[in-house]
DNA sequence: CGTTACGTTGAAAGGGTTCAATCCCTGTGG
DNA sequence: CCACAGGGATTGAACCCTTTCAACGTAACG
């Protein structure tokens, strides 16, 4: 609660996201005008709707603290999950084609996030082409992940699935420096299921497999890794999210 | 032959393709500047790379006619096939954050590209704000593109996902013009399985079973709809690609 | 303290894969 | 011009992983 207060206060400079979020490789003064545009309100509630499939597009969001996800609905009312994201992502990219928005994000719990309306930042952009690469750069770590997902999709079955999704959400909090081996995950099983195509009794006969197998716990919201080296090669592939190729040297 | 002689002579402005692709809604001028760094070489012949995954970032290419299939590799060796591209589609999106192609790219016939060398690119942007947006926009659709493939892997069996990659190529055939119920389709039915997450023997089986039905044929590399409502129905919700979303207008 | 939605566990069923054999088309070389 | 090679396509039968259906347990919230 105090986290999310003080977030809600604090500016880009002050801001321990820098190195993941928007303003990565900005100066001082540069990250100052982002600053300036950017727009902090209070946190989201848990299962808020930042905004919805079919709402006018008028900003990208970057998180603060949280967690949401970002989903929609087949014709026949079945969820689809399209990915979630944590402090540093930024939500709202679908959106930049059609004007209006395609998809849904969620707050999985109490979450902040900043407002980066959109004119302005592209006026800003021009004046800024680090920054106008900044929201590139952002788009084409979308396209790839969505690429990886769909690499999980079709070539993973259920236990690598769910191998590989801890780990990479243990990636990605290592990288932002949060401890990585024992963490708090606010997603339900059920959308981890509808997020990596199985159903939640699949997801929940592999979690009971990987904790009898002492590799991993995932019980109420608290995740334990046990056994990393064991939960990285059951993953197969070492999976690449946004903030964690260690392949490519995202610039 | 001559057709693609023709491709790899015209400039931007005489393009046929000039509501498809990158010019959409630029200005005479504007698009006269954007022609001015466009590269043109001869037709790349069937099976050879336009890029490979690896290689240094420095262009997009448009293509101006032919196919093309993004794909790379598992760790384990396995094709993974990210989507087909026709003419006026882009590739080469996935490299912007890394300054390094994620992927490869490879004609599947004879193919002739325009290559927009990205820094001119960018700077030509600064200048045209439109430019600037549509590139976003070419991103942001293939963002959204990926998710509907997503979709696709987990929410449809194996009929549903044949009838709906036959009838999305149908409708971007429709959307550039050209016959759509009776079209050359130069893609391996091997490369259709993987690119829908199944097997060749599947994809072999429904294809048969299509072809029985009187719903569509595709023998050779010719595809034939004879059922054009059928096979809507069959692939369940309409597809909705880069090119030919009816729910949302494009900008 | 009841209601509701999520999670767990078991048994049965099914869709797609796997494996293997055969066919077919294309391109190549004698 | 024909024979042969090689990769793709087809077809059949057995198998297996995941789903489905159903029942029960459990945590959160008013």
């Amino acid at each position: 609660m105090a986290e999310v207060k003080t977030a809600f206060n604090a500016s880009c400079l002050n801001c321990g996201l820098q190195k993941i979020c928007f303003p990565t490789g900005l100066s001082r003064a540069e990250m100052d005008s982002l600053d300036h545009i950017v727009q902090r309100k209070p946190p989201l509630q848990k299962n808020q709707l930042l905004f919805a499939a079919g709402d006018p597009f008028k900003s990208l969001y970057a998180i603060r603290a949280g967690v949401m996800k970002v989903f929609s609905f087949t014709d026949g009312g079945e969820e689809i999950i399209h990915g979630f994201y944590l402090p540093g992502d930024v939500v709202g990219v679908d959106a930049l084609a059609g004007k209006v928005h395609m998809f849904s994000a969620m707050a999985l719990d109490a979450t902040s996030v900043c407002t980066l309306p959109f004119d302005e930042l592209s006026d800003l952009s021009r004046e800024i082409p680090h920054l106008n690469k900044q929201v590139f750069s952002i788009l084409s770590k979308e396209v790839v992940d969505g690429r990886l997902h769909s690499e999980l999709l079709t070539k993973k079955n259920a236990d690598q699935r769910i191998a590989q999704f801890l780990w990479s959400m243990a990636e990605r909090f290592k990288n932002r420096g949060y401890h990585y081996l024992e963490f708090r995950l606010s997603i339900l099983h059920r959308d981890v299921a509808i997020y990596l195509g199985l159903t939640p009794e699949t997801v929940s006969r592999i979690l009971a497999k990987l904790h009898q197998d002492d590799i991993v716990t995932w019980k109420k919201k608290e995740v334990q890794i046990h056994n990393e080296e064991a939960l990285r090669t059951l993953a197969g592939t070492h999976y690449c999210d946004s903030n964690s190729c260690s392949k490519v040297v995202w610039l």
